[in-house]
DNA sequence: ATAACAATTGGGAACGTTCCCAAAATCTGC
DNA sequence: GCAGATTTTGGGAACGTTCCCAATTGTTAT
């Protein structure tokens, strides 16, 4: 299984190397006629670039680099389509990698992109700190990495895309209580997520305009998944705190609460009603459909790109802080009736 | 932001390029105080190898490909959580593209894995024979193609990797009948994916056995999304047809249908009760749970792997179909009581 | 027709490795 | 102590490309 080379092009045409080199990428050096004649053989023998010789000779691999906490939710796979929109076509590859929510892969994926020389490097974190230097050494050693929806703290400058986590939470749970609802539970995500604490921020700044706010209210969970959520509903019902909604940190987690809720016989959302925050799909697949502040995920993606194409292109260029606008969806999860729905 | 190379460590020790590079790859020509010497060298200069050059240089990308059909349902991420298993810690890369249902998006993304020169590809189709002969192509090219899930019809000769559906398809449908429902729908999938036609014969020979089949109960659904569900729901109902049960092509599918069904106030599983074939999280993530076919995902992506190892150590090696077995998990959505449940 | 210049082409180094072959160093046994 | 074998090292081609520089061809003005 040989591969058609410039080489066996050259050979056809009697050609040297360079003239069909020139042809190929297009060099105004070259005569019309002659760069005609080479296209048309490198089509006819099926010629195609070998990418190692081009990574080689320019120290470019051409490829992007994206790392991701996990892949169980649509979350990531929407923010990845955003990335091959942008990248389809272009000469950029996308090589993508799980952490499965452990610092520790996240390292060694990180690391494992570097070797591969990717281009950069676009990351939803798994823990706002734990590999906090290493981001560090990885920019100062020349590798461009965006950041999306979990960042880094500010202390760290780099080109960032996300939503406005605290007002937007603000005005979620602010929906809440317009709905008459008082005792309103923050099912907040780990603490080590920078995202769980903003949008605790949020949701604190309604009750406390309200002056609903109650320490029991705030509840963490050990870390994302829907079980993670059961288990959190459960401490809180035995603890015996009084609640009549509740706004999570994710679908994922709203999603396990409610299905804890439904199991014991809770009406949804006539006992308790359950707003979350996310944009997936996962949202509109359960029954009740949940109210959700949705995210541009497609957008996030689309814009990371963006931001990663700028630097590769000037990698001086001015770290760019994008936020995007989350809409709020009202479903059946916050209000009985039918109107309201998506 | 030079990197260090094999010369940089060569001129630091006063060696020649090929003495290093024997010590480096574990050459049994070199003397061990040499080796121990360089391989010092090499980390304290932090020398990391040049993917690029070894590619060049071997003619492997050292890199694998797998295309999937979508990323929405977690069903993807756990084969590519079994494909990592096997390959982290090997030399292997891992690119992943997504064919959006979309045998076209497929086609570009399968000419884009051969132009990059990956060692291999891991598939799952998302139409059964539209780019039949590609694939056919692209083997006689050279490249290796390890099949799993959605394989091709049996006149391609090629590794794969499934569980059996028919046979499973029907004892679960026996399951339903057992608990005493007579009007089993067959929600089945589009008609270009293999499984669906597998899974609905499956369901035949079972409605036949006890002389329950009925025309009217089998339905296509054109697309996997639950909103297509929910479409083929309605014209199921609209046709007057009347049921109890439901047997699902996915569990995307299944839960489209249960949530249409809630939705229209039936109650699950008394009124009608579902059951699924997938093996993600999502059958546990709504509520009543759904008794789904659990197929070893994670051992499927892990499987397919190994066949293409073997492939890529050997090409000449004959094309093993390896058959998974997959497990009923009985849920709520077809028992009412809370035993049985997992 | 010819010098001067522009357009086009070819030769060959370079990117970072591996590996074949030859050279040098070391080790045998007598 | 030396021929021959063995171990260890170095030189340089090769992988497929690009690109600099030089060589060739074509064009223009005198």
């Amino acid at each position: 299984m040989k591969r058609v080379t410039i080489k066996d092009i050259s050979k056809h045409l009697l050609l040297s190397t360079s003239t069909v080199s020139r042809a190929l990428t297009d060099d105004k050096n070259i005569r019309k006629e002659t760069r005609e004649k080479v296209l048309e053989a490198a089509k006819e023998l099926g010629y195609k670039p070998n990418p190692s010789a081009l990574n080689l000779k320019s120290g470019k691999s051409n490829s992007i680099g994206v790392i991701v906490p996990e892949m169980i939710t649509p979350f990531s796979s929407k923010i990845l389509e955003g990335i091959q929109n942008v990248l389809s076509g272009s000469k950029f590859r996308v090589i993508v990698a799980q952490s499965n929510e452990n610092p520790e892969t996240e390292r060694t994926n990180l690391l494992m992109m570097e070797e591969f020389r990717v281009d950069g490097i676009i990351i939803n974190l798994c823990h706002e700190t734990y590999n906090h230097k290493l981001y560090q050494e990885i920019l100062d050693r020349g590798t461009p990495m965006i950041f999306f929806d979990r960042i880094p703290p500010s202390n760290l400058d780099v080109p960032k895309v996300l939503v406005n986590d605290q007002s937007t939470s603000t005005t979620m749970v602010e929906h809440l209580i317009s709905t008459g609802k008082k005792r309103i539970v923050n099912l907040m995500g780990p603490k080590t997520i920078r995202n769980a604490i903003q949008r605790a921020d949020g949701y604190k700044k309604a009750l406390y305009k309200y002056k609903l706010f109650d320490d029991d209210l705030v509840i963490e969970t050990e870390g994302t998944s829907f079980i993670h959520a059961k288990e959190a509903m459960k401490r809180l019902i035995e603890k015996g705190v009084v609640f009549d909604a509740i706004f999570a940190f994710t679908d994922s987690l709203a999603i396990g609460a409610m299905n804890y809720l439904l199991e014991k016989k809770y009406r949804i959302p006539e006992d308790v009603a359950i707003a979350s925050f996310s944009g997936t799909e996962l949202s509109q697949m359960v029954f009740p459909p949940l109210s959700t502040v949705e995210q541009p995920l497609v957008e996030m993606g689309e814009t990371a790109v963006e931001l990663l194409l700028e630097k590769i292109k000037n990698p001086t260029s001015k770290n760019r802080f994008v936020q995007l606008k989350p809409e709020l969806i009202f479903r059946r999860s916050t209000i009985a009736q039918q109107s309201h729905q998506k």
